[in-house]
RNA sequence: GGGAGUUUAGCUCAGCUGGGAGAGCAUCUGCCUUACAAGCAGAGGGUCACAGGUUCGAGCCCUGUAACUCCCACCA
């Protein structure tokens, strides 16, 4: 007999049990194509990240699904890996380097690039290690790095292809650059928060009138490069006005009048100032009007030469100046109190300003084609669907794709400039000399690509692309699902689906499993000016992994955010110590050799256990098949607990405790046989409890990570047995009801009488008699169709076709007891005309299915049977 | 401006394709019954946001309304 700790310590036991599974490679996939491969790509983290409970989730769920897949017999891999995170990890070391007094500029590129690969090595693992706490199972002989060798030839690769194709292009266009961080940034980096600010109406005079044309501005400091005005051509307001000239206050400058139709004549005057240097409309009209672009900022954020007075202010200053001077000199008219969408970087949360920089660019329209083609035709799903529309509106609207970032830490831009000619040579080698005039004065451009450039090509750069012949590219291309949360669509989830169409021909993943968010216990995001987070490795220290896992994978629908609950988590830690009891239970009394087959004197309960488990398997398993997980786990939760624990274990007890009883082994053999089966089913969930236990409790196999999914089991269905079970649970459940409401103290034992004319119900008590002796508290059971020997100074409980009598005498107030029964009588009667008037009505017995209205029949004779008892046993009180 | 989500017990949330409302926590009552007091047995508590409609039948489908949340968007 072998002893567990009286209470479950995952402490003790996630440390060692990982350890076990990693010697044992468990975790490592060897590629055996006689099975369906099943592959996930984890999401790389950020090797400036830190474990939160965004990855926890994420990785809970790609863990379940990989672990299921795994014990269903499938080639499973799930490859992780870490992401470089350009723009972070170089802040960050900026900021280390500051600590010492040095800058970028002081130590140069390479010297740079020498603490940005050191900081890689310090951390970059820092946060693998912490998903393992998580007792995820990837293959860690797999990790892979956005800026390792393989991956750093297939961004070359992609970079070149895509130039030669036309694909790729450099160009001077409006940027989003973000003065702090002092590189651009892609649109999809632009947040834009609702901000307090002010409109500024001012009077731009007519050249040759007295006339003033009235607009409005957010950001006045701009009308220093203001190289136009503009109004709708059809707004009848201005016509006289088209093509005249109006003198830009404070420069003194003659500007055009120009007509466009992006003006909204319903908007403010209907005029807009046109900056075309610093407005990304204002560009456009530009480009149409072949208007001048005066560009008046610097690159920190401060005025330039082209600000006359205003240069070297920062530009809030330039504004507070220029509105003062405009109050001063007449031309503004007003100032008014508004709330606007002002663009910020996501990383730092400084404004970013609209810019004309010559930068690299990726030509969308082309590349999105496939990627929409393959959500419509089906073969990309989102799960669930509604984050499809997502997916395809960014698609719909999507524009060119700015690449190139000021930043040295990333893929640096394998473009080389010749001194001579100006001609650009892209080559994934540093060419010896210039394609076109053979000169050898070549310069590699400064600038890194978008760190999201890599990761788009994430689900085939890790399995072995571009060498088309790698082994896991074949076989695990293209991937079996991507999890990630929602907020992460555009920037990494489209580049990747049009990548993969454009390199691998087909999608990389067949499902997108999006999960939603987890915040704090009031609903808020977890963030650090907030202060809110909470460390899941604290969680795990507290309550161990399973329980964290258990709690993000349950009472959320999928899609949804969730909140973290410390309460929710107890829950969790008390269903593990739950589950460490039972096992301890079944443990303790677990000490001959069972048979392996099923033995052929199993007890009714036995087979309805049986049954149960079998339908818990066969539900699990649609379940998980349409990624309910949360639903699924809580399905096996709800039978080990409720039936397992509070039915059958009871129900066994006294054939354990009976060293005499002919059906003990079967008891046993069940008992075992159950909980195994249920293990597995939880295994996904709770990985390490459930592998601590599966070894304790048997020595047949060398984990349960490797045995065998459970599935349906046609020698495990009994029907007949589950009806009878139901129904000595429902004279069970009535008689404890009745004794809780007499307030009769469990330890105070009654005479059960069970009396039935019928004879199946009596031979079905009969079977369960020295179980239902122990759960209705009897001092002894009597089973017989003859009430006679019965005091009406009993009290009776009913279930169909049986009456149930339990003497209590002193207990029992007569006229209390028929007032109950009265009671009973009436809602009895109530159900009754419930049933019969719906049976009534002749468009529910014409249009409902079968099988409600045999329900509803069933119903009826059920009830009436039940008020026929009643009636009997208050007409023999009330003589 | 467009789109999406949410609204169900005191709290946090489930409820898949329409067939008599559920869980956890909290509350109340009784139990230390030889696996578990992190437990056991019971109880109370909901016109499923509101108004219409479809249907034999609606928490679920349709139309509107309200409140909250999120995403997208160039209203200067």
């Amino acid at each position: 007999m072998k002893e567990l700790a009286k209470n479950y310590d995952p402490s003790k036991v996630e440390e060692r049990l990982y350890q076990q599974w990693m010697e044992k490679k468990y975790f490592h996939t060897i590629i055996d194509k006689t099975k369906k491969p099943y592959c996930i790509v984890m999401p790389p983290p950020n090797i400036t990240g830190q474990l939160h409970m965004g990855h926890a989730l994420d990785n809970t769920i790609q863990d379940i699904l990989i672990r299921w897949k795994r014990m269903a017999g499938y080639n499973t891999l799930w490859l992780p890996g870490i992401d470089h995170a350009s723009i972070s990890t170089e802040l960050k070391v900026v900021q280390k380097m500051a600590q010492e007094g040095l800058t970028k500029a002081d130590v140069g590129r390479e010297g740079f690039l020498e603490r940005a690969w050191a900081w890689k090595e310090e951390y970059g693992n820092i946060i693998l290690n912490q998903i393992k706490k998580l007792g995820a199972s990837c293959d860690w002989e797999r990790v892979r790095f956005t800026m390792d060798e393989g991956l750093s030839d297939a961004v070359l690769e992609v970079f070149v292809r895509l130039y030669k194709k036309g694909l790729i292009y450099r160009g001077e266009k409006i940027v989003n650059w973000c003065p702090e961080c002092q590189t651009t940034i892609s649109d999809a980096e632009v947040n834009h928060v609702d901000t307090a600010g002010h409109f500024y109406h001012i009077n731009y005079p007519i050249v040759g009138s007295d006339e003033n044309l009235l607009l409005a501005t957010t950001r006045p400091e701009t009308m220093l490069g203001d190289t136009a005005v503009a109004v709708h051509p059809d707004d009848e307001r201005y016509q006289h006005l088209i093509g005249k000239k109006c003198i830009l206050p404070l420069v003194g400058k003659e500007i055009p009048i120009v007509a466009d139709s992006y003006v909204d004549r319903e908007f403010g005057t209907g005029v807009v100032k046109i900056t075309p240097a610093h407005d990304p409309n204002d560009f456009e009209v530009g480009v149409r009007h072949n208007l001048e672009r005066i560009n008046v900022l610097n690159d920190d954020g401060t005025m330039n030469e082209n600000a006359g007075k205003y240069q070297g202010m920062d530009r809030y200053e330039a504004r507070e100046k220029i509105v003062a001077e405009l109050k001063e000199q007449g031309y503004l008219v007003k100032i008014e109190d508004i709330t606007h969408a002002v663009g910020t970087h996501e990383r730092c949360n400084k404004v970013v300003e609209p810019m004309i920089k010559l930068q690299w660019f990726v030509k969308m329209d082309e590349l999105a084609k496939p990627a929409i083609d393959i959500y419509k035709d089906k073969s990309l799903r989102f799960i669930p669907d509604r984050f499809g529309k997502v997916y395809l509106h960014w698609l719909d609207n999507i524009k060119d794709w700015c690449i190139s970032r000021q930043l040295w830490w990333g893929h640096r831009i394998p473009a080389y400039y010749c001194a001579d000619c100006g001609h650009i040579t892209v080559s994934k080698t540093t060419p010896e000399k210039c394609e076109k005039c053979g000169c050898t004065s070549l310069t590699q451009d400064e600038d890194a690509l978008d760190t999201w450039f890599s990761s788009a090509l994430w689900p085939f750069s890790t399995l072995g692309w571009p060498d088309e012949n790698a082994e896991d590219l074949k076989h695990f291309y293209p991937t079996s699902v991507l999890v990630t949360g929602y907020d992460i669509i555009f920037f990494w989830v489209v580049r990747m689906t049009f990548s993969g169409m454009e390199w691998m021909k087909q999608t990389p993943f067949h499902d997108v499993f999006i999960h939603g968010l987890v915040r704090d216990d009031k609903g808020r995001k977890f963030s650090k000016s907030l202060g809110n987070g909470i460390d899941p490795l604290e969680v795990i220290d507290k309550y161990g992994a399973d329980a964290l896992r258990l709690m993000l994978i349950t009472g959320n629908a999928p899609g949804n955010d969730m909140r973290f609950y410390w309460e929710r988590l107890e829950a969790s830690r008390n269903f593990l110590n739950k589950l460490w009891n039972a096992s301890r239970f079944v443990l303790m009394n677990l000490e001959e050799d069972l048979p392996k087959e099923m033995p052929s004197h199993l007890t009714s309960a036995d087979k309805w256990i049986l049954s149960k488990v079998n339908t818990l398997a066969e539900d699990v398993e649609e379940n998980m098949e349409g990624y309910e997980l949360g639903i699924a786990a809580q399905k096996v939760h709800d039978f080990l607990w409720d039936e397992y624990c509070d039915w059958y274990i009871e129900m066994v007890k006294p054939r354990l405790y009976n060293k005499q009883d002919d059906t003990r082994i079967a008891a046993l053999w069940t008992l075992k046989t159950v909980l195994l089966t249920a293990l597995k089913l939880l295994h996904p969930f709770m990985p390490f409890i459930t592998e601590e236990l599966f070894l304790n409790i048997q020595n047949e196999q060398e984990s349960i990570m490797i045995s065998e999914w459970p599935v349906l089991n046609p020698q495990w269905v009994f029907t007949e047995n589950e009806k009878e079970i139901d129904m000595i649970k429902e004279a069970v459940r009535n008689i404890r009801n009745i004794r809780a409401e007499m307030n009769v103290v469990p330890s105070k034992k009654a005479q059960v009488f069970v009396v039935t004319e019928n004879k199946e119900v009596a031979d079905i008590f009969e079977k369960s008699k020295v179980f239902f002796k122990t759960l209705s508290y009897a001092s002894d059971v009597s089973i017989q169709s003859d009430k006679s020997n019965i005091g009406d100074d009993a009290v009776s409980v009913m279930i169909p076709n049986a009456v149930i009598y339990m003497p209590f005498a002193e207990l029992v107030d007569i006229t209390k007891e028929i007032e109950r029964l009265t009671k009973e009588k009436q809602k009895m009667q109530k159900e009754i005309d419930r049933v019969v008037n719906k049976l009534a009505n002749e468009g529910f017995v014409a249009k409902a299915p079968e099988k409600v209205i045999e329900e509803e029949k069933a119903k009826e004779v059920k009830y009436r049977a039940m008020l026929a008892q009643i009636e009997e046993r208050l007409a023999q009180m009330e003589k």
